[in-house]
DNA sequence: CTTGACAGAGAACAGTGTTCTCTATCATCG
DNA sequence: CGATGATAGAGAACACTGTTCTCTGTCAAG
């Protein structure tokens, strides 16, 4: 089945709700987003229970004590409805991380980018079927719907501010011996650079660091959807040892040695 | 749903089928082994086109002209099937490492590594649902049946066995500080290297190895599945140079340098 | 107060996986 | 060879699914 190109659902003559306009708020238009809201947690709830696939209409339906059809005036389809949970899942994920990344000390590069991905590790330890739902095989269609791609960077912006954070400060050093990036793929990383809005910082470091970023999902990947069984008694010890192993390979410096030879920035 | 323990189907009063003895083959055994391979490729051709979400027995069935349940009769489940198609998807990700790795000359590793890792990634873009299959989100209930693992692990295998040939005959370079493993890892790890039957490789080489193939796995999921979109031009590019990285991380020596320090076998 | 948009109910349709029962057909054994 | 029993397939049925209609109330705005 194609999907039609999507339109996040919003009523037709609905009110504007941009602001805080909270007093020119009709009782139908709270009442409408209060059931969109549970309609969501009562798929989520099913979602995390059965997964993705397993996920009904009509079984929310039934749990809401609403007819199936009713659901429509809500979300147009099932797959809408889906795609509203993804970026759902990628706000909590980028939650998450953000606030475990608040934890160390401003200057211990180390310590949060640690604590970053430890904690996606975590929320997608917790969250397995959300977790496969953004990172996994996508299941509504084959490609991702428009609206879902800006909240899919913001972990991925948090980790590579970061990145650009430490090396401002002149805490990242240099990979010894870095090979060149080929025409094609360091001009490709220069575009990156100026539309992240990070300029300066180094086209390898950029690509080292989404290096980094498909190791972590990768490890996350192969744990959850279970091609890590029976390798390791504590899955945790191991994703922290490839993250560290990550982390040097961007070049965050261990925090016993004292960082050698510094790049300028 | 939950899931009934795994077992391969298999007929119930059928004759021993192992080794090549086609002589005592009954006509109708014959024609149960033609069909099942024919329910697999209709199965495999809708994979392809639909996804897995998207995969109906009953459309496998109007393809065979069969009544569904008839499939029945060799497949007990949709789930069941889902889980030949797995088994056979791993197969064929096997072949193709295998087949490239035997492309460059034996002791050009790096090399062979590179023809490995870019063979798996041409394998995922060319069957992208299958790829999502095996190392997606599992689609048939939540846990890897017991009979996909062993498949599973063939790739794996191999570019462990090449990791290990590598640091055999002393072509493998030593990481600069390479932090300690914690102490469970480490165990674990030596556990893993006996039952796997690489003996003296260091577990951290081994470690570095495994973190490798979660990036090779992680790198693929994040262009397959939609989240490098508009990233790079020329992704089997990107996914070159990420490979290499890995390489330089497990100590296969780059080709310009004099491999310099060696480790001792 | 009237009008029109909206929310929900209910029925219906096409499709799904799966399980029955029933009838041929084939392999085997006496 | 002929009887017997296991098997293959057909067909109907069941309980689901997503989705689309039509129809009735209800709330909001002119």
């Amino acid at each position: 089945m194609s999907r039609a190109p999507f339109t996040l659902w919003t009523p037709v003559h609905a009110p504007c709700t941009l602001g805080i306009v909270s007093a020119s708020r009709t009782a139908r238009s709270r009442a409408r987003e209060e059931l969109t809201r549970e309609i969501k947690v009562a798929a989520r709830r099913q979602l995390a229970l059965e997964g993705a696939d397993r996920l009904s209409l009509r079984a929310v339906a039934r749990d809401l004590q609403m007819v199936p059809s009713a659901l429509y005036r809500y979300f147009p389809s099932r797959d809408e409805l889906l795609t509203a949970l993804i970026i759902e899942a990628y706000d909590a994920l980028g939650d998450a991380a953000e606030q475990a990344m608040a934890g160390p000390a401003a200057s211990d590069f180390l310590g949060r980018w640690l604590a970053a991905c430890r904690a996606v590790r975590v929320w997608a330890v917790q969250h397995p079927h959300e977790f496969a739902l953004v990172y996994g095989s996508p299941v509504p269609g084959y490609r991702a719907p428009a609206d879902t791609i800006a909240p899919a960077t913001r972990v991925y912006l948090l980790l590579l501010g970061l990145v650009n954070e430490a090396y401002r400060t002149g805490r990242l050093t240099s990979p010894e011996a870095d090979p060149s990036l080929p025409p094609t793929l360091g001009e490709d990383a220069q575009r990156l650079l100026s539309t992240l809005d990070l300029p300066g910082l180094p086209p390898t470091v950029l690509i080292r660091a989404i290096t980094a970023w498909a190791q972590v999902i990768g490890a996350i990947s192969l744990e959850l959807f279970g091609h890590l069984e029976g390798a390791f008694r504590d899955n945790a010890e191991f994703f922290d040892h490839t993250v560290k192993l990550m982390a040097d390979l961007v070049g965050f410096p261990p925090p016993d040695r004292k960082a050698p030879d510094r790049l300028v920035p």
